[in-house]
DNA sequence: CATGAATGAGCCTTCATTCAT
DNA sequence: GATGAATGAAGGCTCATTCAT
């Protein structure tokens, strides 16, 4: 039989992605997870509890996914793959993007999260702040900044604004311009 | 006195901000604008109606900026004072973002506001479009989405994930680069 | 225009026989009779004042339809018309006969009612009974109030009990039954 | 202690009886029965589930006391000893007979309760037909309908619309009426 | 590790009624 | 006669959490 702490955490994400943490009541999740209500609260003291391990989950994912591509790349091609690895996510699993997009917005959950956001965010930073710093871009700080707004704005879009979103041409465009030198002139 | 409906959306749109619609209870807004339990059902059938209310005030809102700079600027000109506006009001105003953002990442607030977010949005699209095509960029829909998009991703990082956000940094970068000749060039 | 007095105890009327008093709020008969919410207070002071008015209502028209065959008929042939009216009535009319059983059934409208519904019962009895005493049967009364529970049973489990009730076999039964002599010898 | 379950139907029951459905809250009911409010939606998902719940039970008892006197009786004796318990029950148990009146009248819970209706209805008649078919009448459904008829109209009278009214001697002719042969010749 | 009865605060909403205009 | 803003109590229901077993 699968391992009950790691099914509830399980189904517990798939419902805080898809109608948000504050409309997930324990009991849903116990119901579907087909594991009684004392049991959740044995494995994690309270509902804050549990968020917090699932965002400390997607935050080891995302690490996981940024890592692979320490290969032996030029700085260029580390972005490139940056990018392609963010497309490719990103269509793979809208409902990841949801989560965390609203861990973080949410008023309640950015509070309660706001260590472990800090935490991530910085270590997103500086990843990329290390491809940046090697092609030799005098702003690397503030080029990262940019660069990670981009990225998650076109998450946002294509999650929440817009109907249609065109995300292979806005791929091609972002893939074109980090490879065109005249960004990096200044 | 002032008017109730009124005040109560006020109320109400500074919960929703601070709290999130979630958590902010009708019987809190209530206390909060002095007004009692019944009045609020009175003007607003239900909770998700005062959202919806509240999302086509913020609505228009946003439109009331947007039209301001239709003077005799330059393409140019209008792109630079179209991103100005947006750091002078985020700096200004951030319950505001956080309230739109939250509106839109939400899945239960997402799926209430659906066609009211997507009238939005294909407005200001078609707005940036505008200018983008006077620029006589040939692919200004991409770069509109790509203009958006990194709008969007500055908001959401200056208020959700880094404690410390270098925003006049990043908006000085942001006008050099649209003054640049060579974003333009392909 | 017409009478708005009367025009809300009509739309009152239909709703209570269709949802039960309980189940009707005076806002949405407010809202059928297209009447501001005042305007109903300022004609019935309660919405129990409301209800005994309507039933007051049903009442002189059950007076009204029972008086109509007070003609030149023998006993029998009075007997033999109060039961074809009734079943005509009961066909025509369900929701007159629904209005009237849940008025009289439920504890608090009963309550409510109390000294009217004695009045009502107390008039048809006697109706009834001055039919029976020309027959010349020694126990009109007894004889009375079983003929009543009989027409009223019979109206209860057409409206509320069986669903598919043979109307036709039972009046034909009835009417045959009560043109026998053998009943009356006793 | 006592199962709480139990006491929570016992408690509703006895308060639908005596106020009714509409007129019953939740919350009257854990009062009364000493415990939570939340238990009382524990047990039962909904008040509309509460209310079913109870409609079974008190169709079981109807079961019960019927079944009791299938013995070794003739069919006329049968009939005589279903009249007679009915007349005691009656007595005995006027809110039993109020809260089953009260729910099959009153809109909403007929609604709510209809299936259930329908199936004790129909074991009410078929167990009725039984004994009518063996006294040998031709017309053993048509009899039945109005056999149970009577008694419901009794029932109706006895507890809705008159205050005084003469069990005794209604009871009386009844069972005169149905030891007299003359009513099964035809 | 696992169950599920039990709690009590809180939530959204409805409703009869009043009152100034 | 007529309107509709305003009230406040009450209602059904949900929920995180606890605890005895």
């Amino acid at each position: 039989m699968k391992d009950n702490r790691e099914l509830i955490i399980e189904v517990a994400t798939k419902f805080f992605s898809e109608r948000g943490f504050e409309n997930t009541s324990m009991s849903k999740v116990c119901e579907a997870a087909k594991v009684s209500k004392g049991l959740i609260f044995h494995h994690f003291k309270t509902k804050d509890d549990l968020l917090r391990e699932i965002f400390k989950k997607t935050t080891d994912l995302i690490i996981e996914i940024n890592n692979t591509n320490q290969q032996d790349y030029t700085p260029k091609e580390e972005l490139l793959e940056l990018i392609n690895s963010f497309f490719i996510q990103l269509e793979k699993d809208k409902l990841f993007f949801q989560l965390n997009l609203s861990m973080i917005v949410q008023p309640k959950t950015r509070m309660l999260l706001n260590d472990l956001i800090q935490e991530r965010s910085s270590f997103i930073l500086q990843s990329v702040k290390g491809v940046f710093e090697k092609i030799d871009s005098k702003n690397a700080l503030i080029m990262s900044y940019l660069f990670i707004a981009e990225l998650d704005g076109i998450a946002l879009n294509y999650l929440g604004i817009f109907d249609t979103y065109p995300l292979e041409e806005i791929k091609a465009q972002l893939l074109q311009k980090y490879t065109n030198n005249e960004i990096y002139k200044n």
